[in-house]
DNA sequence: CACTGTTCCTATCAATCAAGTAGGGAAAAC
DNA sequence: GTTTTCCCTACTTGATTGATAGGAACAGTG
């Protein structure tokens, strides 16, 4: 429920290397683009190369570039690369979250919110996000996502 | 993305003492039989108070109850009292937060995520996780809960 | 009413992890 | 060899998690 500073950074980065001409960009400009902080910038930057989402060049002309096109780039992935697991329940995949007793049917809470957070994250391309030709639907839920009886309030 | 222990353990103690007897559970019973920290537990009932979903009893035979019955009590309802808002980025609420240039469509990605996950949370009742009537559906998202367009990957 | 046992309530302190900072080292081009 | 840029490690700060101790309110009993 809670999406971290270092996913934020990671997707506004690779959102303004597939923006930049050549689609070449120094760490700096990203910095001062998005306004993230240079150092904590590039620590992001290195998992997502070791991902395999960027691939870098050193010295002069140097940057980084998309290791492939924007269209084949989601927000899942890019969310993966950084975070690792994309829910996690105190710490641990919520495939791994076991419960006793009353408690036993918690797990599959977390699990339909995970699908329900991929289904999105996982169809949605930066190239998406950038032509905005895709863009999410407004949060007014009213058609529910998961088939799912109605409570009755009182 | 992330479920903080606070807010499974607030779930998990409010089924437990939804499943008690007479509905009246006292902490270090809740504690036991969910095997969660007593010290900790307390704050966690402290704000499950506050927000008025429990009422509290001092002395002997004391303990907590619910204030109102388990099936007009949503899992966000819980959620919410012990961790604030429901989606936060980078610690602060989905909606306020605002994006520049090229990453300016990335807040719909996030609201999309939080009307998404309250589709979820809010239409299911602590009394749905106890008698299993309105399980969620499993994780693998073969129908898109958001109207989107799919994307072309290559 | 005083005493006693139970329970909730609060404040304080150590351990762990995310967030941000600082600085030196290594490759590529001129 | 100098410059530019990426690469890596160590450090500081703050929030979360968890443990500990003591105080305050309630109910029953003599």
């Amino acid at each position: 429920m809670h999406v971290s500073a270092r996913s934020d950074y990671a997707l506004r980065a690779m959102l303004s290397v597939a923006a930049a001409p050549e689609h070449l960009a120094k760490a700096a400009d990203l910095a001062a683009d998005q306004a993230i902080p240079l150092s904590f910038l590039q620590g992001i930057l290195l998992d997502l190369r070791r991902a395999g989402l960027l691939h870098s060049q050193r010295g002069v002309d140097g940057g980084y570039t998309l290791a492939r096109p924007s269209t084949a780039i989601s927000v899942g992935d890019v969310l993966r690369a950084v975070g690792g697991t994309l829910t996690t329940v105190r710490g641990l995949p919520a495939e791994s979250a076991t419960y006793h007793g009353v408690a036993a049917r918690l797990g599959g809470v977390w699990l339909a919110v995970n699908g329900a957070i991929e289904a999105i994250v996982d169809r949605t391309s930066l190239a998406d996000l950038l032509t905005g030709r895709s863009v999410p639907a407004p949060p007014a839920g009213t058609t529910p996502p998961v088939p799912m009886t109605k409570q009755e309030m009182e």
